[in-house]
DNA sequence: TGATTTTCGTATAAAATTTTTCAGCGCATC
DNA sequence: GATGCGCTGAAAAATTTTATACGAAAATCA
């Protein structure tokens, strides 16, 4: 008989009149600390339930599973499913396209980065990062190499409305030697190099280090060897069904980054906001809607 | 060598300095679904890391532990704890960080905005932009504004490796005119316009439009006034926890466009990508990793 | 570029876990 | 009170899992 409900628990419950006596008291230590009591060793299972193991055996067989080690797959499972944040598992993507389309599967592939991108970030690292770029006495340096130029920019651009002294440097550009020299132990670097890393760009921040200033890193996951000079480094998953990486989780940082840094400077934030769209409008740039 | 952090968790965050490249690796899918990853045989995880089990064992004894049934036994007691505890609200975000935190927040809005933005393509407008991007004999002129131009020169650096004849034209620059010019009806122009929408960007989409040129367009929620005349519009949902808006939903359409073109043109991509690769071998642009 | 050190995986040995076997025990029935 | 049936656990056997040794490969350094 075998009874195929969705969760081990579930099976436990329903199934407790086929039980014998010894199973059941087994079965009621699964549930007392459930799921964590079934995932060690079917011998530590056995003597907290104080029965021998053959019985753990037995029970896991009877409620439908080829054996101990089946059982604790089906538990690992569960526990994942019940982890995973729903958030992961929006059933939200594009109507009218299999799930194998492209624009499924990319999107699918760039939010599981987020997620294990996110999950890595250490508060305390977020925390000392925007400390560093919402000091208004430290001057602030902006750093991008071939591809993550375009990141860099991002960045600054934000960055320069939200606050004075910041200043872009292109990597490759000849002239970053100059800006380098006359750095001071207060200046803060950002540098975003994701591999391949660029040598142009590690030369850079050793310099920079060297000179005492601090160093904020936005890698991918393998992370650049600039780290071991970073004050802080944030590492994005970066992984595509693509020939080329997707940037997606390194832009969300930084963006977040500027969120937090211009909720501290808000004050001078908003003056200098305002006061640039008093310019833009002036100049008759930007349409009001 | 740090030693007593309390979770494995931290344990591996604090020490990725001291890792090697596939521990770091490791370490990154064990951090992945933390801690279910870690709950099953050592075996099973170094398969999962596309590592060996060597390297898996060498990874938990640096992390102070004395194999690995002993790192395992930690981790179910972490669970244990957590489990345990208070209204238990597991999510993948940051961990020990609350809820409210802007790095959940604003991770939050994100992926809804993503959800949003690709509930709205239509396969179809994908389709028709990949074909006329894929389309050899078409030139293809990119274009942004003052802040999406970081888009716009994104996207541009990657077809620029896909394809020849790309052309990225700053909207803000006197240059403009001379490109428009010389468009031919044959021509695509890929244009990044969200809001504050700018004129000069607008002047530029009727003209291209007037001679003849598909537009392909890459908009917010509230779609550029370009819309009219484009060929495809992209309206990706911006909102953000900030005094800005996200373009990270943008960027992903943008991303996927790129990979699907590139899916298309490989042959070409692949010889040009080999070719940029020597080049860069030469001149020791890059480190190998 | 070549030498040295570190890193990493294959193969193998050791250790553990799991499963099976089998005998004892309790309990119900005759 | 004897017999049969099934439950239970000790111990052994089988399997799986973990740890180690060693050589190849890669990276670093001179």
């Amino acid at each position: 008989m075998r009874v195929s409900s969705s969760t081990v628990a579930e099976k436990l419950r329903t199934s407790t009149d086929d039980l014998t006596r010894s199973e059941r008291q087994l079965s009621s230590v699964i549930l007392q600390n459930y799921p964590v009591s079934g995932m060690g060793t079917i011998t530590s299972l056995a003597e907290a339930a104080q029965v021998s193991t053959p019985t753990v055996a037995r029970l896991v067989q009877k409620l439908g599973f080829s054996g101990f080690p089946d059982f604790q797959r089906a538990l690992r499972a569960e526990l994942d499913e019940k982890i995973s944040s729903p958030l992961t598992k929006r059933e939200t993507w594009v109507d009218d396209a299999p799930d194998a389309h492209i624009l499924n599967r990319f999107t699918k592939a760039v939010i599981e980065n987020i997620g294990q991108s996110m999950s890595t970030i250490d508060p305390a690292d977020f925390e000392t990062a925007c400390s560093l770029l919402s000091d208004r006495k430290r001057r602030v340096f902006v750093v991008g190499g071939r591809i993550t130029r375009t990141l860099a920019d991002y960045f600054f651009l934000h960055m320069q409305v939200i606050r004075d002294d910041v200043i872009h440097i292109a990597s490759n550009s000849n002239a970053w030697p100059h800006y380098i020299l006359n750095l001071e132990p207060d200046d803060v670097v950002v540098i975003f190099d994701i591999r391949r890393y660029e040598n142009s760009t590690l030369r850079l921040a050793e310099m920079a280090s060297e000179r005492g200033a601090s160093i904020i890193l936005f890698s991918d996951q393998w992370v650049s060897p600039i780290a071991q000079h970073a004050r802080v480094t944030f590492k994005s998953h970066i992984a595509a069904p693509s020939a080329w990486d997707s940037n997606i989780a390194v832009m969300l940082i930084a963006e977040i980054v500027i969120a937090e840094v211009q909720e501290r400077n808000w004050k001078e934030t908003r003056e200098r906001m305002e006061a640039l769209e008093e310019m833009f409008d002036r100049t008759r740039f930007f349409r009001k809607f």
